[in-house]
DNA sequence: GCTAAAACGGAGAGTGTCTCCGTATTGTTG
DNA sequence: CAACAATACGGAGACACTCTCCGTTTTAGC
């Protein structure tokens, strides 16, 4: 990759996680273009699609993500409180750019999606999670993974959307009650 | 309402269930003008915004979705069972239209949207299955009816967003796993 | 330095939202 | 059944956003 092309590329990153954090994924592109000091075309090219742009921002979660899963395991503590605390560090994370969360939502179950591969880091991560309870007995049977990664996302993405700053914890404890064994 | 007004909306908002089935509520209004053969002026003149329109749209299942309400409380079944089938009825009839879930969700908490109204109805409705079984002692105690709604309408709004075609049964059955007593 | 390859950027085409205001339609009143 | 308010219409057009094309500039290797 050729320097001017690097400075670009960052440059344009730099301004995406200012702007999307200051009002949300769905900002103008053109703007963050203008904001970033580039035209519009070197931002298309970098980035041919919106979902390209955040799939990028995204790296910097989906470690974070998959490094609070396996630190949630490591704590070992009852899974009522495993779960719960999981659930609540994933969705702090994928809500932190107004408007993410249901793109990922509609990530999670299309291949073609720019931001596929990033959804099964964290899906594999959620995974993690669930198998290491399930392996304990700690969970009722039949519990699937994929699904409670939909749900979870789904409370991430209400939570978004919705105008009142809004608590997730009584829905998670909802999901969380549906989940462990009892 | 002049004659010719009343006709003119009956247009747009029958022109408007058709656009929307066919490709969701994020359809474009002017389109749905022409093909009501009016002007855009017209349009916006008696729906202001999107969601006014969408609103107009919801009364037709609003009136259904309490009716499915009392109609599962009145079957008698069992918890697990009534719950299902009412949260299935549900998300069948928010998600006729794409895109109508999410603008659901959000409208919920949101006492200034247009929808909030209808939200409320429906709410209600879901309300009165959860309270006639609370009273028979079938739920775990704090379960409450607006996190319910809440958590619903995310999994419709998953399902919703999903490009592929997404069986709902599984996420929901975790929810009511979550809120009966066993 | 020179040259080919790579990248830039911005004008502009296409699409959608929403408004303004001159024109047309309606219903009422004498 | 005029005639006149009052009401409603509709479409031109301003504005915003997405995305592309291509003439110009920058870079990197020789």
């Amino acid at each position: 990759m050729r320097a001017d092309a690097r400075r670009n590329y960052d440059k344009i990153l730099a301004t995406a996680r200012i702007v999307f954090t200051e009002r949300g994924t769905d900002s103008s592109l053109d703007e963050i273009a203008k904001r970033a000091g580039v035209g519009p075309g070197t931002l298309y090219r970098h980035f041919p699609t919106r979902e390209a742009l955040v799939d990028a921002l995204m790296q910097d979660w989906t470690d974070r993500v998959a490094a609070d899963a396996d630190a949630a395991i490591a704590t070992g503590l009852p899974a009522r409180q495993m779960l719960l605390d999981w659930f609540e560090h994933f969705i702090d994370h994928i809500t932190l750019h107004r408007g993410a969360a249901s793109k990922i939502c509609a990530a999670m179950d299309d291949p073609a999606s720019p931001m596929y591969r990033k959804c099964r880091v964290m899906s594999d991560a959620n995974r993690r999670v669930i198998d290491h309870l399930g392996a304990d007995g700690e969970l009722r049977p039949g519990v699937d993974a994929a699904n409670i990664m939909r749900l979870v996302s789904g409370v991430a993405s209400v939570a978004d959307t919705s105008r009142t700053e809004l608590d997730v914890r009584p829905m998670l404890e909802v999901v969380v009650d549906g989940i462990v064994r009892d």
